[in-house]
DNA sequence: GCGATCAGCGGCACG
DNA sequence: CGTGCCGTTGATCGC
């Protein structure tokens, strides 16, 4: 790129900066070169949008990014929102002239489901050769704090030991299993945020499924930052405990700040 | 932008394309007024980024596609996935030279929260005015099965009518409130896709909630296209029943196909 | 602002 | 493949 050629043109002709377009033909082979490189490829232009699938939407003329990566996802952009407004992964991308318009459509079955694109006009079209071998290395997710914790379960209450983490069921997985100083299972849940109803009835399931499967009196406790009103009063009708848990994301890993618990003993619900 | 301008210079060097950059200077301008004007801006350079927040994260040095959107919305692109490595909604934005390197920060408060990408070079930055008015109109959501549902009640069962005109519990809360021809008050829950155990807690959630407060009897009725087979188990333990929903996508609203109701009478629960 | 819930959820790991 | 479930979930609507 002529460096200073962009916008040099735009500084001197600010009120025709949008006159300069593409010719469909040109974005037609830049598309299908980038797609078949598996390029990341950006196309900005005035387009009508179509979808059909597990659900049907429409979107009507206007200005959009079609950003389309090299794993085939396929994603029409808005100046708005982190998300786009059509999307499809794994998409089947073809780029065909009709007419007037450049037609990108993009398919998929199982589920079956297509994106149309219809641009009138483009007004930029470009791929970029993505070289980039990184991963993202993330902290602090439910899992690792679940680790941490794992460490020293004295600081939900006295005595606790842990018995097994990340322990799969014959549905779902239980975060941690622990005894307690009676000798009672304790079946704990972590949440990374405040906890919600759904999580009081994924521990309370769980809870039920241990004690089913041991035989013997099992707890539950939900460990998280907060929890929601009406998700602790369904915990406590279920007779499960919550443990408020502050944490600071740290790295390499997360440090636990302290936990209190909520003064509740076994013997008030049997 | 001259026509073919881009396209000739690669096709001449090819293998020095990827050679032309942008002056560090030029890039901070170009993004400077796109965040002031809320254009589109598309930034594609070699970075290295850092997130901390509600977690943390780095992301080795690679190359990568900057978006931001004219509502502050700030996204981190691999060439791979729908969703960006990192992200911001409502970021405030800088972006200034730290030495050789052209370093962006996205920030907000509430809850607290960075993000960092340092570039050491750019290869590419462009804003874009994105006039788009236009908003997608979807169809086929739950909201609108819903409604296509109260329509005819009588599709999941013969003499099934809706209770009331206004249902007296929060909009939302409980998809459809009905009643059967013996009475009996009858909670829908409508999903429009495979339901899972959630689904039937929920459903069993609210159908307590309206049997405590209305004092009668109450069954609870789950509609979807499928159901899966341990969601099935937990919704026969609870006394619940489930209906068969097939739907077309159509246009301008959802066709209902059908229903096959599973027979389960209240009787065998009772 | 928080609460509750849906989403064409996406993405990942596991069986 | 399906199943389960987390997510820096995001986005929307109601309060």
């Amino acid at each position: 790129m002529r460096r200073g050629q962009q916008t040099g043109a735009n500084s001197i002709k600010k009120n025709f900066a949008s006159i300069y377009f593409m010719q469909l033909e040109q974005a037609q082979s830049i598309i299908a070169e980038a797609v078949q490189k598996k390029q990341l490829l950006c196309v900005v232009g005035n387009c009508f949008v179509e979808y059909w699938g597990r659900a049907a939407s429409k979107l009507p003329k206007g200005k959009r990014m079609l950003l389309i990566k090299g794993d085939s996802s396929f994603a029409i952009h808005q100046n708005k929102n982190l998300r786009p407004t059509n999307y499809m992964m794994n998409a089947a991308i073809s780029c065909e002239l009709q007419g007037e318009n450049l037609v990108l459509k993009a398919t998929k079955r199982k589920p079956k489901e297509s994106i149309t694109v219809t641009f009138y006009s483009i007004e930029f079209a470009k791929a970029f050769e993505m070289e980039d071998s990184a991963d993202i290395r993330l902290f602090g997710s439910e899992t690792e704090l679940s680790r941490e914790l794992m460490q020293d379960l004295s600081f939900i209450e006295p005595g606790l030991k842990p018995a097994q983490s990340e322990c799969p069921f014959r549905k779902g997985v239980v975060d941690i299993l622990a005894e307690d100083v009676e000798g009672n299972l304790v079946v704990v849940e972590v949440k990374r945020r405040k906890a919600d109803y759904k999580a009081v009835t994924q521990l309370e399931r769980y809870m039920k499924q241990v004690e089913k499967i041991k035989g013997k009196r099992t707890r539950g406790i939900l460990i998280a930052p907060d929890i929601q009103k009406n998700a602790r009063e369904l915990l406590e009708e279920s007779g499960l405990e919550f443990a408020k848990f502050d944490f600071e994301i740290g790295n390499p890993k997360a440090k636990i700040k302290g936990i209190k618990k909520k003064q509740r003993d076994l013997k008030e619900f049997f």
